[in-house]
DNA sequence: TGTACATCAGTGAACGCGCGTTCACTGATGTAC
DNA sequence: TGTACATCAGTGAACGCGCGTTCACTGATGTAC
């Protein structure tokens, strides 16, 4: 057990120095996300995550300062891993008619594969840890603002004003937030009740494109479209 | 300090036993959502709670059994007063073409007066304590349906099956969640902030209704809507 | 190549502290007569 | 009404435990010659 870690090998079983730091380093973190997945990060002690790996608390210093410190690497591999995620389909070619079905795809199969990051993010995201909070939050702005960027590139969406653009990337943002609080909740092998959240997140994306044509200040040049008279709501 | 609780009154000052206990119940779990402001519950300990309030750890036995029993008190009261606020918005009458900007004045204005309940269950939500997380999550699925009933007596709406209602419904939930997010970590009073946000939130909920009337399955009976062929999406 | 010394990841004992919980208690409030 | 006893919210000492952090240490890896 406490075998684990680099203790004392013998010959033939040697590793560089600082490969061998990098691997403790890196058990810690993995330590740290396995075990958050059941509890909050300010609840979680640095004798908990050494004991985890086999190491010494002590030893913990050797790697980060403080907890706080270890956490803020988790939330930038976080974001890391999911700007990955939208680069890749970013740049894939888009059919249009089948964007959100595609995305939504890649989506939820991404958390699937990255789940303890995202139940990370998710619940630290309003956690009591003020540090960890502030930096998930201005990752999720600079994500957002990323998003609105792409929607930019969207024939529907070419003539909207940035702040609206801003306005619709946090919309769905929102939406796929609540995407993922119902997978990572998902006992690991319930293909049923993921592809009903699947589903669902579809049609919610969709509900919302089909409003774009018809958003005030969508088209200011354009005449107004005509089947807004019975919508719920007008403009004041 | 330690005098603002019962102790050694002196004649004059008699108060009844039970209504005493009363008040020093309501001390803790007041002392508990104070505190909750800047920690998550699975970190916040008895002892805080106590000292907070100024009687000794042992009295806080009295009253609950765990801090746990305490925070589903938290839990209950937190969704006790959000149903009380949509009951006043369902009972009022409808202004059909101001139903929107009504519903977000009324519930920015909620979650302003009651800030810290708001707070605590934004960030339990996805905390550490199962029970409790397990309970919000209960509440919320049930405050979704009953939103999608009300919403099912909208015109636009009558035709939608349940499934659809619900699904629009947790989309509506999801974007006032993100807005939650952001109201409680503003500062106190910066009304400027606080109106963009409103207005963010206005245009969102407008967005997703104009999307409504074209929605696919919307009006089985009907014609398809004329102006869909721009929408960025398909069904398949 | 071998030897002598430097580096430093991980060790282990020790510390003071806040924690939840136990227990016997106190004294004001409540009740029976 | 007064008196004698029961109730019970809050007290305070004590406990064992896990915590973060300090410190001097060990011994394998790395480097200079």
């Amino acid at each position: 057990m406490s075998s684990r870690h680099r203790a004392r090998r013998s010959e033939g079983d040697r590793v560089a120095r600082a490969e061998q730091k990098q691997n403790t380093r890196r058990a810690l973190l993995d330590a740290a996300l396995r075990l958050l997945a059941h509890q909050s990060f300010d609840s979680l002690s640095l004798r908990e995550v050494t004991r985890e790996v086999g190491i010494v608390p002590t030893a913990f210093y050797r790697h980060f300062s403080t907890m706080e410190e270890l956490g803020l690497v988790l939330v930038d591999e976080s974001f890391r891993t999911m700007r990955r995620l939208v680069r890749a389909v970013r740049e894939e070619p888009l059919p249009q008619d089948q964007l959100i079905r595609r995305s939504v795809q890649a989506f939820t199969a991404y958390v699937r594969a990255h789940r303890s990051y995202f139940q990370f993010v998710a619940r630290e995201r309003f956690g009591g840890v003020d540090a960890i909070r502030g930096a998930i939050r201005n990752e999720i702005r600079l994500f957002v603002s990323e998003l609105a960027t792409d929607l930019a590139r969207l024939p529907p969406l070419e003539a909207w004003s940035t702040q609206d653009l801003q306005m619709l990337a946090s919309l769905i943002v929102g939406a796929m937030t609540s995407v993922v609080e119902q997978l990572v909740d998902l006992p690991s092998r319930s293909a049923d009740a993921e592809a009903d959240i699947i589903r669902v997140a579809e049609r919610q994306l969709r509900l919302i494109v089909l409003g774009v044509p018809h958003f005030r200040g969508a088209r200011r040049e354009a005449e107004p479209p005509a089947s807004l008279g019975d919508g719920l709501d007008a403009e004041p």
